[in-house]
DNA sequence: GACTAACCGAGACGGTACGTCCCGTCTTAAG
DNA sequence: CTTAAGACGGGACGTACCGTCTCGGTTAGTC
């Protein structure tokens, strides 16, 4: 869905100056852009989100503060293109035909991203989205969607082919892996990592 | 002067006026301290963990400034002392000997939890935790510890009697629905009231 | 590159579209340079010199702002022209042959430009010339020198008719008028109508 | 007049905090006062009223803003002060009964005055006093007023003395030596030491 | 008629200072 | 010894202008 036609005029872009069509006066700086997004995710994974500081960013970019506050609105904003400009890594499409060892794989990575560097990212990240709405849509974007997405896909295929019962509860099955590790990163409890395997067997027994 | 004594016990335990040794002077005021932990609970709830100020709360509790840090090190302590003044709900002793029932009624009681009044506590909260480790433990042991100790008695004692096979990793089930619940919670995607329901059919089943 | 020949007057010379060797190019718009001059003394009224910014000229002028800094190198030398476009209110030539009458009527025309529409102008003025050495001049110019040059041949005269004693000091008899006008609205003190008659009663007795 | 008892609550000197009586909190520091109108007055002499900022004089006074801000309502209001604690030059008692010979050393005094070291602050000052009312006020009386009074009073008894004639227009003649000197300070044409002499010469022959 | 050079408006650029707010510490008089 | 009050030095906020620098688009004079 989403369909081609809504990307026809992308002038909704966060950062698109005013909404008028002719545009006149100096062109914005893409370098400064990207020196900002960059400055801003190097500042929130060194110094968490409740470290970051509009002056802090605009001095490590080598910017002027107004040429933040010019594209963004507020901190979220800000922070929210930085995560959605960082690199989403490629999943492993994996559909080998076993269902439980295709999840087992993909927690697998989800794991691997959480207890790397990311992790520190979405940790940092994860603290401000229960405060910004448009924060945690970022957030569901960037790192949760895709994954997801597959993993009800993968699960769905599962009960077709009849690996899994007809009665599963799709949506619930896909959610509860994911939930299962975000809910130790958020308290912080130990991800161990032998979780997948340890889910896929409670679960998908 | 100062006098040793004083320091036989850390005195800047939090908020722990009576100390070991006889005082002497003004007694802390009991009001100031309960005032000060309904301003903090009251501003949690109004702005949020990031719009709390320490001048704020104390304009609003009619104190110091310095009566605060007197007796908290730093936000999040004053903030936990405030949670944990919090009345913990009740929790019903469920027991019927029907590992399905009792765990879906839990599940229920937290549900309710976090769509009632007590939930936009603990989102505020939730939103700080990953920050400040003193506040995570603090939020473990309000919100969840106690549930999660009787959840975890629960399956065991299902496994036990039977209801549930042997091969079950009582950690993982016992995590299992808060996970989820926190999930949605956390990523603000609808609480169903049918979750419980839901969570225990498909993963007890 | 650049050529000489461009260098061999200051191309810089304050406002001077025309300059030596033949210009190529668009030629400077008359009617920009006239609307930021009057957009600058109607700013300099309105707001006091103090409050005077580029940006507000340009603005008000409906023009970039680069055409204001094409044309001239900085404030001062904006209002210095300004200034100088300002007409100069053509004094009456006095010379009836009564000193007394001549100095009194001259006085008078001076006092009436100091209340008068343009006293404000001097006023915002005046405030600024003794940090810019060229506004000062400037000042001097539009606002003094005519008069002075005027008064000083006055009293000469009166010295040669026998109206005055020989021992006048011409140059500061010619300075005293002004000096107290100028102290009273400098200093804000009422500038009564009066002041003419009695100045020429005390001094020229 | 001015009355002893218009001074028994001083509480409306500038700097007083807010308008009531009980004196409650920390008091202001009177060494950050004093060092604060030491920076200004520095940093008045060195750069000129308009080089003046609150953050230079802050840094230099090694002070706050806010300490500066919690004082004074604008930069005008604390160069006001601090000309006002700058010691205002003992005025040597002159009264020999030589009206002349009075006038002519308390004009020589005031000459002095401006081509000193306090010339710089008065030029400096004078710059602005025409936009502020109260600093104009200020600049009365820290540098004109007690001079005037004593000159007007000289006269006056020269008239009495017969000394002067009792046509004389006491007010006028008061204000004529220190208008012109002022007049050549402002203009900043030639101040020459003579100047008083000549003054004495032309006006009271 | 095409080219060229300087102009035009608009507005973004890296900076600096503004005046406000809050930090965590301190210093008072009053209890 | 605590209390309420509030000043302290510090630092970030978001805004306004500074003087400079691109942009796309005129507007002459010269080839």
């Amino acid at each position: 869905m989403g369909g081609v036609s809504s990307l026809v005029d992308g002038d909704r872009a966060p950062s698109a100056p005013p909404a008028s069509c002719a545009r006149v006066g100096r062109p914005r700086s893409e370098s400064a852009h990207q020196a900002i997004l960059d400055a801003a995710l190097e500042a929130l994974v060194e110094d968490g989100y409740a470290g970051l500081t509009i002056e802090g960013i605009a001095s490590r970019a080598r910017v002027g503060k107004a040429t933040i506050y010019r594209r963004w609105a507020s901190m979220p904003e800000l922070v929210v293109e930085a995560l959605g400009s960082h690199v989403c890594p490629d999943l492993p499409v994996v559909d080998s035909g076993d269902v439980r060892a295709d999840l087992q794989q993909v927690l697998q990575s989800a794991l691997e991203t959480m207890t790397g560097e990311d992790g520190q990212l979405m940790a940092a990240f994860a603290a401000e989205k229960s405060r910004h709405p448009e924060l945690r849509d970022e957030f569901e974007r960037v790192f949760v969607a895709e994954r997801r997405a597959r993993v009800r896909q993968l699960i769905a295929r599962g009960v077709a082919s009849g690996q899994l019962p007809a009665s599963t509860d799709v949506e619930l099955l896909a959610e509860a892996g994911f939930a299962i590790l975000w809910h130790r990163l958020s308290l912080q409890r130990p991800l161990s990592p032998d979780l997948p395997e340890r889910i896929v067997r409670q679960f998908l027994a």
